[in-house]
This record gives structure tokens, sequence and C-alpha cells, in this order.
RNA sequence: GGAAGCGUGCCGGAGCGGCCGAACGGAACAGUCUUGAAAACUGUCGUAGUUAAUAGCUACCGUGGGUUCAAAUCCCACCGCUUCCUCCA
């Protein structure tokens, strides 16, 4: 949710921001209704409700004999504030879903447009070339034995696979990989439940325009994840943390669940996009004023990442319409994927300022006592997908893969995966 | 799955339907004392909304309903936790 104090005192901040995103600006004007609407029906009913408690109070304090005829006048009231009440939470409520629509403010320097306006912040690294035709890594995977998709389809469906033997191992390698390096940058491991309550679902607003993307167990009114940072972002709801020290930092472990409803036949070959995969979040909660350096840091990390992966990438800085509801500012890192020769996005990391907070209620103590909402950044540093590129970018004319240096440690020591060897 | 019990402020822990936003203890913070610290003593000490206001008013005692002039206190539902039994690991 954006800042109730923003609407109010720079209304045009925020048009600006929606017009940016290609969003809806009449949104923020009617939100600003709801607003004074809302504002005059609580005043309404807490002066009655003043009333009433002050009559009650004469009752209580009145010798036995007036008492019936105190409440007899009393009796009266009880409905008018009921009625007031009713139209206060009314009001309220409309003030709510006025506010939910409007995304968070983007941050400025934010390219405005959609999907395609997004500014290449750097290219790192060369991309991969071959003196003999390279293979897919659905190829590569069957060659190797090593991603096993058929019979993925075969027990669950399309979209589903078998990671074996140095598939299995390479997935856990950079996982591990992934975990140490956070650790060493002061991110606290955390395995997350994957299974979520419809409140906790919602609070971090993936309810909304995407619901559809989101597995639903109606048996038990419980939704899978498709992120770990919804079970961390949840992790602090409705606490007042202590940041003044420096953020505190996640890093959680978790299998990832997505339906996806929009996508079909996108990306059908191979592992790209699939419903289940492991993903490596970071997470942060931090004093606002911090979250922009926060969130280069977490860029920082994932480069490292593609870096020690020696893969061929590309930053980019998202636009203001390709942006998620929460976030206000986005830089995907995306990495070369030979057999399709472009670049395909391995880690997205967003900075959410306070709108994730305020929604969830995570709050921190300022210098000058007050409570205010934290800013939450999220990043991420490894995901199965990864194996897409690694696979491409270091595979070898007779189908084996070398395995980048930082890998092998993860990998017993192992400098190539081939056909022959077993894991 | 069966049975019982419990959910109150940062923590512990009271709370006859009205005088309870909530006793008491601890923690924390400020001060006195002390060379300094500890101890002792004194004071402060929930969150949010509305409002020009750190004045007033309003809301919040797991959540949502209900009864009542009035609910932390009574009733119902839900959620969570604990213990015991059963079951499965």
């Amino acid at each position: 949710m954006i800042d109730p104090n923003l609407l109010r005192e720079n209304p045009e901040a925020v048009r600006a921001s929606q017009r940016a995103r290609g969003a809806d600006v009449s949104l923020v004007d009617a939100a600003i209704s709801a607003d004074s609407a809302w504002r005059k029906a609580i005043q309404e009913f807490e002066a009655r409700r003043a009333e009433q408690n002050a009559s009650s109070k004469l009752v209580a304090q009145a010798p036995k004999e007036e008492k019936a005829a105190l409440v007899a006048a009393a009796q009266g009231l009880a409905a008018r504030v009921k009625d007031a009440e009713a139209l206060s939470n009314e009001a309220q409520a409309a003030l709510d879903s006025a506010m939910m629509a409007i995304e968070n403010v983007v941050i400025e320097g934010v390219p405005a447009g959609g999907e395609d306006d997004f500014v290449v912040l750097r290219e790192v690294g060369t991309k991969a070339t071959f003196d003999f035709e390279p293979r897919d890594h659905v190829a590569l995977g069957e060659m190797l034995d090593i991603i096993d998709i058929e019979r993925g389809a075969k027990i669950s469906g399309s979209r589903f696979y078998f990671l074996k033997g140095w598939g299995a191992r390479l997935e856990l390698a950079l996982m591990n990989m992934a975990l140490d390096l956070a650790s060493k940058a002061d991110f606290t491991p955390l395995i997350t439940p994957t299974l979520v309550r419809p409140e906790v679902m919602a609070g971090t607003g993936f309810l909304g325009a995407h619901a559809d993307e989101i597995y639903y167990l109606p048996a038990d009114d419980l939704y899978l994840t498709g992120t770990s940072e919804v079970a961390l972002a949840g992790y602090h709801r409705d606490e007042i943390i202590d940041v003044s020290n420096g953020p505190i930092r996640y890093a959680g472990w978790s299998t990832c669940y997505r339906r996806e409803a929009g996508s079909h036949g996108k990306d059908t070959r191979g592992i790209l996009r699939v419903h289940q995969f492991n993903k490596l979040e970071m997470f942060s909660y931090i004093a606002p004023e911090h979250a922009e350096a926060e969130h280069l840091r977490l860029l920082a990390l994932e480069e490292q990442m593609l870096q020690a992966c020696e893969l061929a990438y590309r930053v980019i800085d998202t636009a203001a319409g390709d942006l998620g509801s929460s976030a206000a500012r986005k830089y995907d890192s995306e990495a070369w994927v030979p057999s399709q020769n472009t670049y395909r996005e391995l880690t997205s990391s967003s900075n959410c300022t306070t709108f994730q907070a305020r929604r969830l209620n995570v709050r921190h103590r300022r210098a000058d006592g007050k409570t205010a909402p934290v800013a939450t950044l999220n990043g991420t540093l490894a995901t199965t997908r990864w194996l897409v590129a690694i696979l491409e970018t270091h595979q070898q004319a007779d189908g084996s893969v070398r395995i980048p240096t930082a890998l092998r440690p993860y990998l017993g020591g192992a400098e190539f995966i081939t056909a022959k060897t077993t894991a």
C-alpha cells in the first residue's frame, strides 16, 4: 500500500507514477475522495460513540432508583452508534480497496513504459561461441542422462522433470554455493514453509492480478508459494523490528510452484519454464533511507553468482510498466542462452520500499522514537533455471559439460560432466 | 482422529458486566546516590486513528460475529498453542 500521507500531500507524485506505469491515473483521485469521505464518516461515528460512552457512564454512577430512566434514555443511542459505525466501516472498506488498487510509487529514474522499454545498464562477459553445432539443454540433459523430461511428463504432466545424477547434484551445488555466498554477506539462511494461509498470500500482494498463477488447495485452504519471498515477507508480519543497527537479511531456500496459466505454448521445451523449481532468495528488511543502497548490494551479489558460474549476462533496469505492483524499481539480470541466441532472466531484484511492509504491518522504531514501516527488498541468487545457461554455455563438442571452477568444490572436485561418469 | 485446557501490554502474570488501556512483578529508559559500576530509591514506560494539537475524542485484552444502555469479563464460530490418548513415522 502506498503512503496515505503522500497521497494527501503530494498526489501529483502518485499520478506521475501511475502514468509512468501505464496504470490508471484516475485511481488516485478516487482514493483521495474515498479518503475524505472516510474521514468524515469516522469523525461522525466517533462523536456518536463518545456520546454513548458518556451516557453509559452516567448509568453506572447513578443511584439505583434513577438507573431505569437513564437506561431507557441511553437505549436510543445504541442504534444510532451502530448505524454510524456501519457507515464508517463501509467508508473504510471503500478506502482500503481504493488504496490497494494503486501500485507502488516508482523511484525517480526508472524508465517509463512497458516490457520493451527497459534500459540495459551493462553487459558483462563474453557470449559463448562454438566451433561445432551447440546443443540445447534438453539435448545435453538427455545425452548426459541428467534431465529426464519425458518421465517428468509421464508422472506429473507437462512442465515437470526429473533431475538425475549430475543434474541433481549440479542443482544442489548451485544452491549451496548461493547459500554460502549469502551467509558470508550477512544473510541468515531460512528454509521456509511452501504452503501458506490466505492472509499471508494476500498480504504479500500475490492474490491480485496474478492470482491464477498460484496453486491452491481447497481442502485445506492453503496456497502453494511461487517463491519463498511470500514466507520471508510474512515472517515479521505485525512486528516492530529493530533495524537501527543495520538490516535484517534472510536467505530463503524453498521449492517454488507456479501454474504458468498465462503462458501456454511459451517456452514449452526444457526446464526454462516449469511448474516446480528450487530457488535461493535474498530478502532484506531495512530502514527506508537505506533501501536503494541495499538494492545495489543485492544486485552486486547476484552478479557475483553469475560471474562465479562463468556466464555472460546483462543487467537491465526494468521499465515502470513491467514492475510488479509492489516494486518501486526492479533490476533483472539475464544470462546469454546460446540455443536461443538471446538473454533470459536468471535473477530479479526488487526494491519494494515501504509498500509491502505497510500491507504486512512490519515496522521499525525511528531515531525519534516513532514507528514507521520498514522497506523490503528481494533478489534471486540461484534457481533451477540457471542450469539451462550453465549447461549450454559450458558444453563441449562431445556433449560433455565443463563445470565452472567455483562450483567444483560442491561437486567433489569434478571438472566435467560426461555421459560416462556417474554422480 | 478422540479428550481437556489455554490465548491479556516487550516478558511474566492478575482481572465481581460499569470506577480497566487494564493491578502487580520483571525488563527497558531517565534521574538521585556512587570516583565508576552494582544495589537501593524516584519517575517514565503499549499501538493506532481522528484532530492544527505531544489537548480532547475513538479503537484495540487471538480473529470475527452476537447479547447489553455498557463486554477483557457472558454466548457462538473460527484461528493458534499446550497436555493426554489413539494413529503414523
